[in-house]
DNA sequence: AATATTTGACCTCT
DNA sequence: AGAGGTCAAATATT
């Protein structure tokens, strides 16, 4: 029973919408830097994107979209059918390959029993759908998919599972981004806080040496008050910190490398630009971070186009420029583009505090 | 009544 | 064939 608050498409557009105005408006101030400016263009073609997305997503018959296939509502029997086009198996097939996948270890700092899952909380709605026994794992592992699968369908998901040697910490692995808004993280709005526990948790963030890709750091650390992510161990000047509610922290997050099932997500540029790619879906946002002014510290432009080319095989780079189309990417416009546009995610708060204060 | 979870069956991948 | 992942009916919760 998360988020119970509304969610209408609608109402999220039309916010969204005035979002986007009230940054065509800063465009207009000639004050602006001209960094600003390409940052606040950005922003606003994705807000567009995003209005497309799920305009469209909510237009269409469910069957009509791979996206809404993908959601729940295909009877088996349907999916018999469905299966019997190659091309949909073949999406489905590529689809956990493709996706992003990242990973980490959080420690809830007191608590009991099944209690403890519900500390878990990242700040987006989850929705369990099965929970299985794991060979050689003490505990069950959860599955769980994003409470707007269904409506605005997002394909993220996270298993959850708990530790054995440390019953107290959880590994969740992240599939997927968010393509959806939800509520409790529009406009910064963080969920309801947790009951308040040990303050003391202290946040790590390590790296499997032997797996050298970052986590995407962009996903929203509990945009609700309950994980704090230290990151001044992270190799760049981003402060997500900075924007994160600190005011009780009593679950401590291990950034874990990811555990990819393709190496190409495993580059440098898919931590520093998490691109809102989702093959599956054919989209790709251009969304990059350009923090301090320098988007691409550490970066060649010929090793983000290599890897996001290869990601996605539909795009070429994003993050040179952002004169790119749907029509360049070949992209079908119908599919739900990715967001954090309107979420309050770190990034985007980096956003707005660089661009609106 | 609507929404979320549980859980055994089924599917996919290795 | 077996393990992991997902579905969906049954059940629980709000």
């Amino acid at each position: 029973m998360e988020n119970p608050v509304n969610s209408e498409p609608r109402t999220l557009l039309i916010s969204g919408l005035l979002e986007g105005k009230e940054l065509a408006k800063q465009l207009l101030d000639p004050s602006n830097p001209i960094e600003n400016q390409e940052l606040l263009l950005e922003r606003i073609l994705a807000i567009f994107n995003q209005g497309l997305s799920m305009a469209s997503f909510n237009l269409k018959s469910p069957r009509s979209s791979v996206a809404a296939a993908a959601a729940a509502a295909s009877p088996r029997s349907e999916r018999c059918i469905q299966d019997l086009d190659h091309h949909h198996l073949h999406d489905i097939s590529n689809r956990r390959k493709i996706l992003p996948r990242w990973t980490k270890r959080i420690r809830v700092g007191s608590g009991s029993g099944t209690a403890l899952e519900g500390l878990l909380d990242d700040g987006y709605g989850w929705r369990k759908y099965g929970q299985k026994d794991i060979l050689g794992s003490r505990f069950p592992r959860g599955y769980y998919r994003c409470t707007y699968q269904g409506t605005q369908g997002c394909l993220a998901r996270k298993q959850v599972q708990r530790s054995d040697d440390d019953p107290t910490t959880f590994q969740v692995t992240y599939h997927g981004h968010h393509t959806c808004i939800q509520p409790s993280h529009h406009r910064s709005q963080p969920p309801s806080l947790p009951p308040p526990a040990s303050p003391e948790a202290k946040i790590e963030q390590h790296q499997q040496p032997e797996k050298h890709d970052h986590p995407p750091p962009e996903y929203p650390e509990s945009a609700s008050a309950q994980l704090r992510v230290k990151t001044e161990d992270l190799d760049t000047n981003v402060n997500h910190h900075q924007m994160l509610p600190t005011t009780s922290s009593f679950s401590s997050v291990l950034m874990e490398s990811e555990n990819m099932e393709t190496e190409n997500y495993n580059t440098m540029a898919d931590s520093f630009f998490p691109a809102f790619y989702s093959p599956e879906c054919n989209y790709f946002l251009a969304y990059s971070r350009h923090i301090d002014g320098n988007i691409a510290t550490g970066i060649s432009e010929s090793d983000l186009n290599e890897s996001i080319s290869a990601l996605t095989s539909v795009a070429n780079s994003p993050i040179g420029g952002f004169d790119f189309s749907l029509d360049q990417l070949g992209i079908d416009p119908s599919y739900p583009f990715d967001v954090a546009v309107f979420s309050d995610d770190p990034i985007n708060m980096d956003f707005r505090n660089l661009e609106m204060v």
